[in-house]
DNA sequence: TTACATAACGAACGTCCGTTAGGTACCATG
DNA sequence: CATGGTACCTAACGGACGTTCGTTATGTAA
């Protein structure tokens, strides 16, 4: 999972290694509480050398949230063709959601906190590619309503409500803490599936 | 509601006017993202004027924070003192958390995204006091289950999992909407006494 | 050896930042 | 009518910001 930002190791390319500390940073300060001084500091580089990397602090922001994006429908889209019918679909994709947010907690959590530091056009593009990912999950409720296995109020409203539920992991969940990962992710999937399930 | 910050009226004081116009920026650019200069222009004045009113830009921040615990716990407490018994009781406090999401939303909103700005002294009064907002939650769930009328395989969870889910409402509640507050309330009411009933 | 690419550097640019100092109208009260 | 607080103003401070510049050190292929 979150295969495109590897990184981890140390034989990451310099751009890889920029995102991954450019997504603690900004995390943990913000967009505009993250200078580009303090970036190259963490990485042992001047501010200067930033930009041979990327054109601009704004473009290393947008990077981040683009890659999660294509790990995020990526990961979905695998989720989603590894069951079969709509509970077990539903299943894999809220546990695959969970798990990315855990996962990639810094990134997750940055795709939802500085949208509002995004130019306007960059906004758009990332927009476009949320709804696509949001469309999966009403698309999933909707057809387990249809076949009578789920019986939701309003699609819409659950799936922001399943949505923002799990994206929440993402500002709590501490490495090493009390719940591993995948405890939270099976029990947050019998928690929305009891909620949803005719 | 939130009946500490008035303010919408014109009557309101400087204070008053000034706390709810750094709201609506600091939740719109984020508070690193937005200068003095730009508060001072939302409400017509120079950027010193504002060190009238304030001491620093900081105590701007934390008295948002400040404020809004105290109506969430003033508004909780009062929610579950008009109910009787652990289910009329998390769905008067469910209720009410709620609301109070699509109320206040922008404070509400920076009570999660911006601690982060506030000081290390100045965060941990705030999050002293958020605790116990999330203890209320713990409680209810936890005397549910000891009724018998709850099943819940982690309070702990199940509690954080119920109050992002909430949260979640002031990052996406747009007022003139398809949905009315009282009718998310209600729906989101509805999902998680489903999810946590026996 | 020449030629070019890669990856970094330190210094400087103009701008904006939070904040402070000092001044000035406008009141209400003596 | 004088006084003093209230609520604002203009001007300025030092520092930090994102970014650009010219330069350098190292590697690699012809």
């Amino acid at each position: 999972m979150a295969a495109t930002i590897v990184a981890t190791h140390e034989r990451a390319t310099a751009a890889e290694r920029i995102l991954r500390a450019a997504g603690v940073l900004f995390r943990e300060r913000g967009y505009h509480g993250s200078s580009m001084r303090t970036l190259a500091r963490a990485l042992r580089m001047e501010a200067a050398s930033l930009y041979y990397h990327f054109r601009s602090k704004q473009e290393i922001l947008f990077a981040i949230l683009d890659r999660t994006l294509d790990d995020l429908l990526a990961g979905v889209g695998r989720a989603v063709a590894s069951a079969d019918g709509p509970e077990a679909r539903l299943r894999a994709a809220v546990r695959f959601h969970v798990l990315f947010h855990t996962d990639s907690q810094h990134e997750a959590f940055l795709s939802h906190s500085e949208l509002r530091s995004l130019t306007q056009a960059n906004l758009r593009l990332v927009l476009t590619r949320r709804d696509e990912y949001e469309r999966v999950f009403r698309g999933l409720l909707a057809s387990g309503v249809r076949a009578g296995v789920f019986q939701v109020a309003d699609v819409r409203l659950t799936a922001m409500a399943v949505l923002t539920m799990c994206t929440g992991v993402a500002t709590w969940f501490a490495e090493g803490g009390r719940l591993s990962p995948e405890a939270i992710a099976d029990r947050y999937v019998e928690m929305i599936m009891k909620s949803v399930k005719r």
